[in-house]
DNA sequence: GTCTATAGGCTGATAGAC
DNA sequence: GTCTATCAGCCTATAGAC
């Protein structure tokens, strides 16, 4: 079976498939050891490539992590704005926003802790082309709050503080999951692991009940639509 | 006045001087730019200190990380478990919480993000000193939690999920601080800035709300303990 | 597009003077 | 305890063969 006959067996796997796994191996990178702590070969042997090829296809390291930004944020906004924009209550896209989140994770498992640690930088890589996509996914939840709270739905909370305490407590769940399923594995957390759907659950409760308008006293329906 | 005796008019500065600032320059490097990305250069110069005096002080690097793990996290411990096992009610205890992690992160500004890195880092850096003082910080929450939910004041929830999302929001509101004023100063946040207090606020509200038992019908009195 | 070999720069640590 | 000078090791980037 040719064996001999490499490039042909990787067929046209190349540019695109090369680009790919070391976006993929350079977000888990940067996501365990920040920027400086993961050195270009060892994002290179994870992803199995030559670590000449970061040079080629991205002009360096730094195109290689501003890559990642761009093609992870790009279709995450447009989902979020298609959520902000649809027409429904307030109090049903938040709970949409936290399935989204997750829904977002699920594709790119190391992005939360990658971008939280770019966060922590003061945003120090998000040039002119990343900090619009940032900030518009930092306005999602805000806005969604602020019409909540004008049509009556939500009691009156700060929209950017909302945001923060919700964005906040889903991208640390996420982006500590590893060291989480470690001290499981090292049998130190003497409880039951759930899996990140309780974790869901449990905030989009935590919002519904923290966010509900006051009841007024007897009223009959703050129930449907 | 003698100026030229720089000694003398120092004190007896030396040691404990130079360590402390030492300590307090890293934990703001190693929570802006990683423990990688903060060299000993930038560190002894933002302390204004040789740089020598890591190895003569901490051992090297890893040792001067090391103890402002241990000195920051051995008095936060003392106040957990102070917390923890005083006579109060849950939902008391957990506002109590809330006040006193804005406590301490007040004197000790960055540590939330130098802390959320190694977090990232899937405890790395954690030896078998630190690691069970992280782990008695990790269990507050949840014991408060379980109490409340056995007593009955609380609705039953999940005490671990309870526990992250709490000191996942407050860690992330702490930690990421520094990017929101640059964003402010920058005019793209377009909202009012809020002091750390009204987050506190915002929090004891959305743990009260979100974690309050259900009401029975028409029940009198759940208020006392 | 991929790989090897190497150049050039920066980093952490420390010997030795004070 | 502090400082200067120095060094070995590691890092990113790239020239050039294939």
């Amino acid at each position: 079976m040719q064996e001999s006959r490499k490039k042909k067996v990787r067929g046209r796997q190349g540019s695109v498939f090369t680009k790919e796994a070391l976006m993929s191996a350079a977000a888990a990178a940067f996501a365990d050891r920040g920027f400086d702590g993961a050195t270009v070969e060892f994002i290179a042997r994870k992803a199995r490539v030559n670590k000449a090829m970061i040079s080629y296809h991205f002009g360096g390291k730094e195109g290689l992590y501003h890559a990642i930004l761009l093609s992870t944020f790009a279709p995450a906004v447009e989902r979020m704005k298609a959520l902000r924009d649809s027409d429904q209550p307030a109090d049903q896209q938040l709970k949409q926003f936290v399935d989204l989140f997750a829904g977002l994770v699920a594709r790119q498992p190391r992005f939360p802790a990658m971008m939280l640690r770019e966060v922590l930088s003061g945003g120090r890589h998000m040039d002119e082309e990343i900090l619009p996509l940032f900030l518009t996914v930092f306005s999602t939840v805000r806005e969604i709050v602020a019409k909540g709270i004008r049509s009556g739905q939500l009691r009156s909370v700060d929209p950017l503080l909302t945001h923060l305490s919700l964005i906040g407590a889903l991208v640390f769940y996420f982006a500590t999951e590893p060291l989480r399923d470690r001290l499981f594995a090292e049998g130190k957390l003497p409880v039951v692991k759930q899996p990140p759907a309780a974790f869901v659950k449990h905030m989009q409760e935590m919002v519904a009940r923290g966010l509900a308008a006051e009841l007024p006293k007897d009223a009959p329906g703050s129930t449907g639509d």
